[in-house]
DNA sequence: TATTGTTATACTCTATAACTATA
DNA sequence: TATAGTTATAGAGTATAACAATA
């Protein structure tokens, strides 16, 4: 099961990388925008912890995010140690992107399944993600 | 789903490279042992379709296994272009330990679920790789 | 004193291209 | 000519520790 799972998020971070190459971002970055994608603004911390990275990664991956103008750092109102990140009009656009990939994608190789595979999956990850 | 998947995925390997700290191997060489860890040589071409690195990775994770004296480079007969991978005695054991944390783990996540569950994630597992 | 984010450092992973030795 | 593996190079991810600003 733990082999056929990894097996299966290496094919699938392929397809998707392959199919959103015109976007010219690495994997962590597409995990950012994808992360940021419902318009939230996330300090750093939380964006590290919702994408599995350290500040120190993410302090470079937010770097080169800035640099293209895809998000903005920003002030958090109330305490002006944290970093809040917000994407931009073309970060917005770009995150639409990369979520409607996955959500093709899912829907795509999850098409000939019963539900009843699908909702055993969903309890499995779920029970590996404790 | 997909978004589940890649949590599933990075939860269990921080579990497992966490328990196997001992080993002071990374996720790559984990990776390569666990692999290997039938018995069975394999070239680095092979081992690289199989774990999903290019061979110009694997070069630099073999050089570190071998200096440790996990695995030896030997010839494949028939063509002396190609370069045999092969666990040591160390390797074996330690390959070993890696296939008991995999195994342990899988079996302390699914025990509370129902058969129909892993069978359906299996199902979805093995479409996502298509 | 503790926390947030950045910087510094060192090592590993990745991708591309060039190279060698074999085929 | 083509293939298997290595080397060279540069960019990107990771971990640890140290640091400045703020709490």
């Amino acid at each position: 099961m733990i082999l056929e799972l990894q097996r299966a998020t290496h094919a699938t971070l392929q397809v998707l990388s392959a199919r959103l190459v015109d976007l010219d971002l690495t994997p962590s970055e597409l995990n950012a925008l994808g992360n940021l994608a419902d318009g939230t603004g996330r300090t750093v911390s939380e964006l590290g912890a919702a994408v599995g990275s350290r500040p120190t990664t993410l302090t470079g991956v937010l770097d080169r995010l800035e640099r293209r103008g895809l998000i903005t750092r920003g002030a958090r109102p109330g305490d002006r140690r944290a970093v809040l990140i917000t994407l931009t009009d073309d970060g917005v656009a770009t995150a639409a992107v990369i979520t409607r990939a996955i959500a093709d994608l899912e829907a795509e190789t999850l098409a000939g399944l019963p539900a009843s595979a699908v909702e055993g999956a969903l309890a499995v990850l779920r029970a590996l993600t404790r």
